[in-house]
DNA sequence: TGAAGACATGAACAGCTATGCAGCTATTGG
DNA sequence: CCAATAGCTGCATAGCTGTTCATGTCTTCA
């Protein structure tokens, strides 16, 4: 099968929509802090040093496109990505970009 | 194996910086019409009813970031997406979006 | 050579957006 | 009730970006 990849102009601004989300490197950092397992505001705010406040205002973001799910124990809230495929899809980006160096490997 | 899809600062940008390119509907189009065979650039502006002018200045981004490989035939050129694993990323985003629309959740 | 076609590019502009600051709500515990 | 903790939101703003218009460059053909 070849191509049956042709989507329609609504599907095409959905589909830039979701990439707009993650076109952002510090919400790109929020969105991948919530792959593996569950995040709560406060422990990303610190992790990746940045204010709680701006965490939050992504995480606005990308509840509302459904992209990460809240879910509150006591007083914290804890995100997680939802979707399995786009989850399945940032691993495997982000191998991607991490193999494509071909050239220049830093110690770290 | 699991979690080993940490990546580092640089790396995120760089990965942000690709979504960033597939963010605008206009700019996704134009991939999305280079994802199968290589298109002209004249052929696209007609297809996707934009001037040519517009064309131009996208692809001059995505060229530059070289997520499309140019290739001069006569006075035309071809635009072509180069990288495989792109390719089939966004095949399956395509179908992802398309298929999405069955499986809606309700929020509760 | 000159003209026309196919792209590329520079400048300018309107609209958008990521961030910081301040104040707000919600939950836990006295 | 009050205080403390964790997170949310409105507003302002500096910086970015997609688009248009005009012009420039490269290629083919007469």
């Amino acid at each position: 099968m070849k191509a049956r990849l042709r989507i329609n102009e609504d599907e095409v601004v959905e589909l830039a929509e979701m990439f707009r989300l993650m076109s952002d490197p510090t919400r790109l950092k929020i969105i991948m802090a919530c792959l593996d397992e569950p995040a709560s505001v406060g422990a990303m705010a610190e992790r990746l040093e940045i204010s709680a406040s701006l965490v939050s205002h992504h995480l606005r973001l990308l509840r509302a496109a459904r992209l990460l799910q809240a879910d509150r124990r006591g007083r914290m809230v804890f995100y997680v990505v939802g979707d399995p495929h786009i989850r399945s899809m940032l691993t495997d980006m982000a191998d991607h970009v991490a193999e494509e160096v071909e050239g220049e490997i830093e110690p770290g």
